[in-house]
DNA sequence: TTCGGGGAGATTTTT
DNA sequence: TCTCCCCGAA
């Protein structure tokens, strides 16, 4: 952003101090500019000083880029300043402050996989069959409990079906089993300080004579524990500042909490409000369209953005046959521009729902030789090679952790199979003795043999590990380690051509290390496992390589690119049933498209296949095409794509079936929000449009009839009357 | 008892 | 496309 003075909203915003502040900040609005220079305003004007300035962010990306953007403005120290994402902010508050509720302070963070593990074991514990509750069902339902913040107790005494007792079942155990391990998952990094400050009130009080000023930027974002917490901390001084933007909340499936920010003012009384709504990034044409499609939604505040850029051209529409096509088109359009605008590859970005979308658009570029970054994906940290070394890791910093130690005991393969590790953990639990030092004690558990020698072994080479954890730096033993344990014999004499880039990940996990000692000098390994728990994939991604960026719309949050490719958005008919349960779900989709638009700066091309595969393509549950009838049509220009070549098809049977093209008109007339009349069932009124070309499929709602809600095709529907506009 | 091949099933978004 | 699980071989 150019170095322009703050326009008169923008200064007001920053210099209000005294009040609670909320700031609702439209997409392009300078949001971050607003956030930096209040922080600067801060110290500047001396209203506090920086250690005593907590600035909480969404992702480690917008911490880092806040970091340097403050540092820019205020010459003198800045890294007193707390920054960070709640996550990190409060793995480093319990990393001090853990003790006092039962941990010790080597406590390990699980992720999800790790989750997943210790979900199956309890499952199998329980004598739950995987065909009635998946692990990965039971974590989502139990972070759901979590978020909720509802205690073991009260899921138990709620519980109603014969499932619901069951999951309150596996929550209790899995609770118990984490505290047992030493180790805390995701939910817990939030919910776990709430819980300090509420059974040691002097903690609470020392962080609120530390954090005197908050400052938290996506506030829309926040979920339940997260809004508790900054509420606990900013209660009495009531210092505090709020950006947001409830258009921007994409995240309620994570619990976050549009009334957080809606409803700011009533746990916050008093509090001073303002709205930013010039928008200093997109076209007037993009920003039309964003608009329109997002005014449809009931929950928001008020607010009309404007345009400073001009009108721009209009958004391009391009229907395709498949997948391929569609990522061909990404191409074909990319070339032009580049031909016609002399765009570097680093203007354009890719953006789509989920990231198994990202195939067809790779398989396309590499054979056209563009040069691009994905994002996301199967994230570097948790690849297997990866979090095998991890897994040693963790359960040298903490030999409580038995998922890790499942992880490791047998890999590389030194023996130890599943009967084997059996006794032990029957043995365990009978001595009351924690899993690992069995281990030492095969005799006890009339182990003999191979199997003896190599738990013996197993056991020996993490404890010498362990006690060298002080001596070594963390690169030092990190890389003594992975040669001692074979896991980097493993893979480099493997003959598998797979197991060659795996070997080369772990050269990279270990330069990784070294880079992190560079910047840590003084890190322990605690330090270093903690910062790549918490990293994501877009913490690491930097604008600088003259490349396309391909990401979910979800990752492109916070960023912005002058030419903005949004991909796959037919819509399967799944999402329109939902659509039609549930109204939040529409609203936060509508919002999702409403993110993906707003990220360009000049101009968006909208794309969708007809005929998309099923499997390493689509998504189950498609995107958010039907909201592309709510752009007016005057700001859309219909693009005709056109290989050069008609598709060959080979079909299962080895049939060759030449694909002709067609243009189909999209969504003929209908529009949300018409009155239709249905041959059969009546008058009813449009909630949702779905599908493309032949597939187009329409959610009605009607008035009279025998059922209220339906899908039904659009020819057997007649328009009666549209909502005045 | 462990290991490895091969078949079957499963897929949102992220800290 | 990738992961998990079952089953036969060592």
């Amino acid at each position: 952003m150019k170095k322009e003075r703050l326009n008169a909203s923008q200064k007001a915003a920053v210099e209000a101090v005294g009040n609670p502040v909320l700031i609702f900040a439209g997409a392009g609005s300078g949001k971050t500019r607003v956030l930096t220079h209040k922080i600067s305003h801060l110290v500047k004007e001396k209203i506090v000083s920086p250690e005593n300035i907590l600035a909480v962010t969404f992702t480690n990306k917008a911490a880092n880029e806040m970091k340097e953007r403050v540092r820019k403005l205020i010459k003198g120290k800045t890294s007193a300043i707390s920054i960070g994402t709640f996550h990190s902010i409060c793995a480093r508050l319990l990393r001090n402050e853990i003790q006092k509720l039962g941990y010790t302070r080597d406590f390990v963070i699980y992720d999800i996989q790790d989750q997943n593990a210790l979900l199956k074991t309890i499952l199998d514990g329980l004598d739950i069959p995987k065909t009635d509750i998946s692990p990965s069902g039971a974590g989502q339902n139990i972070s759901l409990f979590k978020n909720r913040m509802i205690p073991i107790k009260k899921a138990k005494s709620q519980a109603r079906t014969v499932l619901d007792k069951r999951l309150a079942e596996i929550y209790e155990a899995y609770e118990k089993a984490l505290k047992k391990n030493n180790a805390v998952d995701f939910d817990d990094l939030l919910l776990l300080p709430l819980k300090l400050f509420e059974k040691h009130p002097e903690v609470l009080k020392k962080y609120r004579e530390h954090w005197k000023y908050i400052l938290v930027d996506e506030y829309q974002d926040t979920n339940r524990p997260q809004f508790l917490f900054i509420k606990k901390l900013a209660e009495k001084h009531k210092q505090i500042c709020v950006v947001g933007d409830d258009d921007q909340s994409i995240y309620g499936w994570r619990g976050a909490d549009i009334r957080n920010i809606l409803d700011f003012e009533k746990a916050f009384p008093g509090c001073e409000t303002y709205t930013l709504e010039k928008n200093y990034r997109s076209t007037g044409e993009i920003l039309k369209a964003a608009t329109t499609v997002v005014k449809n939604n009931l929950k928001r505040a008020e607010k009309e953005l404007q345009a400073h850029n001009g009108e721009g051209e209009k958004l391009g529409l391009i229907e395709t046959n498949d997948e391929g096509e569609e990522a061909d088109a990404v191409v074909n359009a990319l070339e032009k521009e580049i031909k016609i605008n002399k765009r570097p590859f680093s203007n354009f970005a890719v953006l789509y729902r989920t990231n198994a979308q990202s195939r067809a658009l790779e398989d396309s570029f590499r054979r056209n030789g563009i040069p691009y970054n994905i994002i996301g994906g199967v994230r570097f940290y948790e690849r297997k090679e990866i979090k095998d070394i991890m897994a040693y890791l963790k359960l040298i910093v903490n030999r409580k952790d038995t998922v890790s130690l499942r992880r490791v005991i047998n890999f590389p393969p030194r023996g130890i199979g599943s009967k084997t590790l059996d006794k032990c953990v029957a043995y365990a639990a009978k001595k009351k003795r924690d899993l690992f030092d069995v281990l030492n004690d095969p005799e006890g558990m009339e182990i003999r043999g191979k199997q003896a020698d190599a738990l013996k072994e197993f056991h020996a080479i993490v404890t010498k590990y362990a006690e060298l954890l002080e001596k070594l730096s963390a690169g030092e033993l990190v890389r003594a380690l992975a040669e001692d344990t074979g896991v980097v014999r493993h893979y480099k004499e493997s003959e598998m051509p797979e197991d060659r880039d795996r070997f080369e990940n772990i050269m990279e996990f270990l330069s990784g290390v070294d880079e992190f000692m560079a910047r840590n000098p003084d890190a322990i390994i605690q330090e270093f496992l903690e910062e790549v728990s918490l990293l994501t994939d877009i913490d690491q991604w930097n604008d600088e390589d003259n490349r396309v960026t391909l990401m979910t719309v979800h990752a492109a949050k916070g960023l912005e690119f002058p030419v903005v490719f949004l991909a796959g958005l037919e819509d399967g008919l799944f999402p329109l049933y939902q659509a039609l349960e549930a109204v939040d779900q529409l609203e936060e989709e509508r919002r999702l498209f409403y993110v993906g638009l707003t990220r360009a700066k000049d101009k968006v091309y909208l794309l969708y296949a007809k005929n998309r595969r099923r499997y390493g393509g689509e998504s189950f549950y498609g995107m958010v095409s039907r909201f592309i009838h709510e752009i007016p049509e005057d700001s859309l220009e219909k693009i005709n794509f056109s290989s050069a070549v008609t598709r060959k098809l080979v079909t299962k049977k080895g049939k060759v079936r030449m694909e002709l093209k067609r243009t189909v008109t999209i969504f003929d007339d209908f529009r949300v929000g018409d009155t239709v009349e249905h041959a059969i069932f009546g008058i009813g009124k449009i909630m949702a449009l779905s599908g493309s070309g032949e597939n187009q499929r329409v959610g009605v709602v009607f008035k009279d009839g025998l059922k209220k809600k339906l899908i039904v095709r659009f020819a057997n529907l007649k328009k009666v009357a549209s909502p005045e506009s």
